[in-house]
DNA sequence: GTACATTTCAAACGTACGTTTGAAACTGGA
DNA sequence: TCCAGTTTCAAACGTACGTTTGAAATGTAC
């Protein structure tokens, strides 16, 4: 069997077993089992367990994020500031197209992504901040621009907050996507998820900044 | 030393641990090191780990929860729907008063439920669900009467969105706390985060429902 | 076909985990 | 004081993990 061959039957048994467990809820024994492949493979072509994560997770960043940048970059050469639910939109059609560098990739990679920020892999924000930090910041820029009534920090904690919508969306998907068809006799993709995402952030992140007083007349108007 | 002394050590030791490190990620020994008792008393007076997690859990929900449950009563018995901002600002006061029942209680709290939505914690969900179910079922219908305009399953994602936010946001609320100390000069507590989740979260639940094909004009529009 | 490099494989390594055990140390009431 | 009941303790158990090892198998170039 090839390099190529075996690395790959790893990546893909790894992939789909961190997106539905977590990563340090997978053994490598799991994944080289899974790839039928011996369990010294692992360390054999990616060195450790660590590498292997950040290999799974490059294989979709090196796809999607060069066509966000370019996104963002024609964005930020307009003349005037964009609506906040365009700069949002442009995630649809990268994301989407990883559908085409495999069958679900674009659920896979939100998950991972998911994953990535709430199990414990400090590593992995390191990673992915040291490779590809400038292509967020045109993001960032683009929503102050966009919402040019709130300040840093502001716009700090609301793009966190958005963070933490989709990365547990997708993290929990499989559930939601269960409890969904379940309960209200949907047959939802991540086609649709993202539909429901957009409004949903957008409205969000551009909310009237509130201040102390009005939310103590809120919270005694209700006692 | 007495029974309730020794569970107590271990509950405190062990939820400041659970909420820094996660559940899974925390082990027996470091829980018991810290607590400054054997190893073996956490199967002694818990059982087991499991029962040690919802322990931990319960020790908060049974004081919030009763406390939501008359605040969510009171809204529902009014003649007329409740603003969505008022039915959030329900939260505020029951998750502060936390703080009562020990120093930064609701952060703990709340960090600890992010963790139990986002470990791979099954049993916890279905223990809250289980116990609280009823509670949670009475805020589901609050907000569907503040929002008449949107249906079941569009109010069932956007809840689940915020519950995202909220999780994330504080299980990684200390990594965003020294963020937003270092980049810009806030002194973040948690009431600071809530006052800033509420708008955010009010406004992107009853967000105007977006129609497929005004989607796909910004995402055409934006190419 | 031989010599070399690459890849696979079964086995073992050391470590850490949750849990169990049985004896020792306590406790409070008769 | 004694004793039953409770709680602590050190030690061990069995299991699972990530990683390493060295030999066997496979592939590649001449």
């Amino acid at each position: 069997m090839s390099r190529q061959q075996t690395q790959q039957k790893i990546m893909d048994a790894a992939e789909s077993l961190f997106a539905e467990t977590g990563f340090n809820d997978t053994s490598l024994r799991q994944i080289t089992s899974r790839a039928e492949v011996n369990l010294a493979a692992v360390n054999y072509h990616f060195g450790s367990k660590k590498e292997l994560i950040q290999a799974v997770l490059q294989r979709y960043l090196q796809v999607v994020m060069p066509r966000l940048n370019e996104e963002f970059e024609r964005l930020l050469a307009r003349q005037r500031a964009n609506q906040l639910m365009d700069v949002l939109a442009v995630f649809v059609r990268p994301l989407l197209e990883l559908n085409e560098v495999k069958p679900q990739g674009t659920t896979l990679f939100l998950q991972l992504l998911g994953r990535g920020y709430t199990d414990t892999q400090g590593h992995l924000r390191r990673f992915i901040s040291q490779h590809y930090g400038s292509v967020l910041n045109k993001f960032v820029l683009l929503v102050q621009q966009s919402c040019p009534r709130l300040d840093a920090a502001e716009i700090f904690w609301r793009l966190h907050f958005s963070l933490g919508t989709i990365v547990f969306t997708m993290a929990s998907s499989e559930a939601l996507f269960d409890i969904a068809e379940a309960d209200f006799d949907e047959q939802p993709d991540i086609e649709g998820v993202i539909r429901r995402l957009l409004p949903y952030l957008a409205a969000g992140i551009s909310a009237i900044t509130i201040q102390p007083e009005q939310l103590d007349t809120i919270t005694d108007a209700s006692s």
